[in-house]
DNA sequence: GTCCGGTGTA
DNA sequence: TACACGGGAC
């Protein structure tokens, strides 16, 4: 059977039985050498694979599309014409909406086959005290022991062979939303077993089949037949490998915007944006470090987050920030009692004390109320 | 906005 | 009991 070694999610102590290959590979992952672990990756990145959409200067002004899926399918023939689900040429999507605007839903929803987005960074001052308040995070964050702390992204299948490992990659991000990690690594334990993290085995699969594999990961009855779609897709347009762009991943059922980013971050090495999901949403409002451009009102959206976040933070913090706050996330700044208390930069947070905060500290309480005052 | 969904936690 | 779970489709 595949003792294939499939490191994702989980938290260390629920991976610990797996083997000394995964305490090697956890090893440099915890919180303070995260960053440079994965800044290496960036590097690395820039040097290994000069894709056509790479984040380098001259790209940094190209055109970045958006396909929607549904709409995709129908309308984005260029991504289904490349194999390689590359995007459209410059001039073809010139006079497409922004996708900005359609986050904010200025743009009619049958205009948003493929969105682009015009600017990417670094058009909007950042907040103050940024740094710092990153920087301290980091602090809370080695000391703390989060379920993130396994890798912040999933990476599955680490000792496949590269397309394999990719199609891994995109099968446990698909199964991993709105499920707790060792959930998720369950299931994809059990696929792995069976051979069915590669598209051939799945579209031999019926979907009872699939979903009591996977069950019990959140939605399972549908993730089973995102699998089945995915993997036709994947075999039909993309030889059994994975789309290696934003367009053609978001074209697959089940594929939204923040998995997109990971699997692009994770499976491809390639940082297209921010992975924005309800941690970095919630906590980036909660500092202040987004907002609806004119109003100053927080975003309501993980895409807008997304949005207004890479219009500021250095993208070579755009990978760690994921792990960072997704494990702050889970071990201070929670999204209902949030431990304001034990938190080193309440001092710098503008929402600081305002939710009622978690019954481990007294202390916490009473200032809450005299702050609310 | 609502639905999908079993599971852990307060 | 309520609510969150590193979302996405409709």
């Amino acid at each position: 059977m595949g003792s294939i070694n499939l490191t994702l999610f989980g938290t260390p102590s629920l991976l610990v039985r797996s083997s000394a290959s995964w305490k090697g590979f956890r090893m440099p992952i915890t919180l303070s050498s995260s960053r440079s672990l994965l800044s290496k990756a960036q590097t690395l990145d820039s040097e290994l694979s000069p894709g056509p959409e790479r984040s380098d200067d001259a790209s940094e002004s190209m055109v970045r599309t958006y396909a929607r899926r549904k709409k995709a399918k129908r309308l984005v023939g260029d991504v289904e014409k490349n194999p390689n689900g590359e995007a459209p040429p410059d001039q073809k999507v010139a006079n497409l909406p922004d996708i900005e605007e359609f986050a904010y839903g200025k743009v009619e929803a049958s205009k948003t086959s493929k969105l682009v987005l015009k600017k990417t960074s670094n058009t909007v001052e950042p907040p103050a005290h940024w740094e710092e308040v990153l920087e301290g995070i980091r602090k809370m964050r080695s000391s703390e022991d989060a379920p993130v702390d396994s890798m912040g992204c999933e990476k599955a299948g680490s000792l496949l062979p590269p397309k394999e490992r990719r199609f891994a990659v995109l099968v446990s991000s698909l199964l991993s939303s709105q499920t707790k990690d060792h959930v998720t690594h369950g299931a994809v334990q059990r696929l792995s077993e069976k051979g069915l993290l590669d598209a051939d085995a799945i579209i031999k699969t019926d979907e009872a089949s699939l979903a009591s594999l996977i069950y019990p990961v959140g939605f399972y009855t549908r993730k089973s037949q995102y699998m089945k779609k995915i993997a036709n897709i994947c075999l039909e347009k993309y030889g059994g490998d994975i789309p290696r762009s934003l367009d053609g991943l978001l074209t697959l059922p089940g594929m939204g915007p923040k998995m997109a980013h990971l699997v692009m971050n994770v499976a491809w090495d390639d940082v297209q944006g921010i992975c924005v999901d309800t941690h970095v949403h919630r906590i980036s409002n909660r500092l202040g470090w987004v907002s609806k451009p004119g109003t100053g009102k927080k975003t309501s959206s993980p895409e807008q987050t997304r949005i207004s976040l890479e219009k500021w933070l250095p993208k070579d913090e755009w990978v760690p920030i994921n792990p960072l706050l997704v494990g702050f996330g889970q071990t201070v700044c929670t999204p209902v009692r949030p431990r304001c208390g034990v938190c080193s930069i309440n001092e710098l947070c503008p929402s600081a004390f305002k939710e009622a905060s978690s019954p481990g500290s007294r202390a916490k309480k009473s200032s809450a109320r005299v702050k609310k005052q």
